[in-house]
DNA sequence: TATTGTCGGTTCACATTATGAACCATTGTT
DNA sequence: AACAATGGTTCATAATGTGAACCGACAATA
């Protein structure tokens, strides 16, 4: 791994939860040593992109990253396609909800929404979500580049019982999803938390992200998922639209076989 | 320079002016090899900082700097403290109005107001304020650490015929600004743009920043100038309290004495 | 007061890693 | 067909990164 790699993976430990960091600390969660972990903290500090709190003498992120975000949303303008769909898709389901866009072979959050009373709030834990294991990771491993397989069986980790920890497992989750057009993790990432999840898409015509919908098993109906199916398709259009793209005609024909199917099943309840 | 550092370089060429930058265009700003540059990106793709648009080849800020900046604003709300104050200031003064932040030895553009009908607008094109040149720079010299004198001047590029260029220049400059508690350049980085500022202090009883207001020199007047000072003062104390400092004594001390000669001066005229 | 542990930060011999001239493949232009 | 861009790759050279051991400061413990 290239000196340039380290240093940045080193911002990634800084979080909402975890906002300063010592030196030694820092040593320790990146498993580094603390001289090498101490240059890079100053040309990290040097460029503006974390700063040393003099009280505490640890380190937190720096203004250079307010300003680099400032000019990728201008330029890229994700979030704000995201927000109104996706309140629309948290009040509708009254589940919490989520956006996640892929940027190389990684899936990123990019907004979430509690339902139904509360608006769009910030980010709290994750940062990047399994592809194996959540709905929007699956989702996008559905319908995304081919090559993300590799990088999905690289890193099987169990986070519950459910999840797919072989590749015969995973091509299974991943072949069930490319036939019905959602992702779905069932407690597969959080015991008690089922995932379901739609692809979207830009003006490049590929998987851009997806949105989704983590619905706590308890309270999961046959009916619930209906509707999350439902206006899941609502919010993957109006976000791909958003985003100056469309969702391909064939997640569409998928979709609308879906839907078909749960009305026989509906009808026929 | 650390091969880290000059990664971290390639992003600052990237702006809202202009986005998208392709490997041998970006080679050519950052006069660096065609090959080095390329591995620097790749470092920075596979970390999710830019990621290629596939349309073009071109690269483009990616959304790992978005999450970074909603950690950084959660952990230190430098720019929410700073919104209110500064939209009342350019309302106030009727110019456009700056705030930034002092990190290590670089002076960060955090906030820009256009006056009064505009709202708090976009950075658009500055994006680190030199020291020896703008108010806001010159402010920061003059009341924050002693070591930034010999980053300011190892620095004096010349932008207008008014700039300081030697160190005796800028440390007459510095001395006027620590007697009278304002920062001030007088169309030394523009022409035809006199600026003021005034210093921001946080809970650390350091400087942490300054607020500034660009002045059209046409349209320049004393009485103006006093607005301005008044209005900075208030916008200073506003975004310290805001921040979780104060105006430190001697600095209120200077504002109450310039204060006084200003009325002076009036009654006077 | 002496001891121990931890912190942020520094040194220097060692070797991994970065570098750039020259190269290739592709695309659009003249 | 020749040319000039582009993005991307190779490999010998050399600069840069690395980490065990070290330092001084501070805090808790005995």
């Amino acid at each position: 791994m290239s000196s340039a790699a380290k240093t940045l993976e080193l911002l990634t430990y800084f979080s909402t939860n975890w906002p300063e960091i010592g030196l030694s600390q820092l040593c320790k969660m990146a498993k580094r040593d603390k001289a090498t972990t101490y240059r890079h903290l100053q040309a990290l500090e040097k460029k503006g992109f974390i700063e040393q709190n003099p009280m505490t003498k640890r380190y937190r992120l720096g203004p250079a990253v307010l300003q680099l975000a400032q000019t990728r949303e201008a330029t890229v303008p994700r979030k704000l396609g995201v927000q109104a769909p996706l309140f629309e898709l948290a009040n509708a389901t009254g589940e919490t909800c989520h956006a996640t866009v892929l940027s190389g072979t990684t899936v990123y959050e990019l907004a979430s929404c509690d339902s139904p009373k509360h608006g769009t709030r910030a980010i709290i834990d994750i940062q990047t979500f399994p592809l194996h294991a959540t709905a929007s990771g699956l989702c996008t491993l559905a319908f995304g580049p081919e090559t993300l397989m590799e990088v999905a069986l690289s890193n099987l980790h169990p986070f519950t019982a459910t999840t797919a920890t072989t590749a015969q497992d995973l091509s299974a989750t991943v072949q069930t999803i490319r036939n019905t057009g959602f992702g779905r993790a069932d407690r597969s990432y959080e015991t008690e938390v089922q995932g379901f999840s739609a692809p979207i898409y830009d003006q490049t015509g590929h998987l851009a992200g997806a949105v989704s919908v983590a619905s706590v098993a308890a309270r999961f109906t046959p009916k619930l998922e209906h509707v999350i199916q439902d206006e899941l398709m609502v919010a993957a259009r109006q976000i791909s639209k958003n985003w100056g793209g469309t969702i391909p005609a064939h997640i569409e024909a998928l979709w609308a076989k879906s839907l078909t199917s749960e009305n026989v099943l509906e009808t026929a309840s």
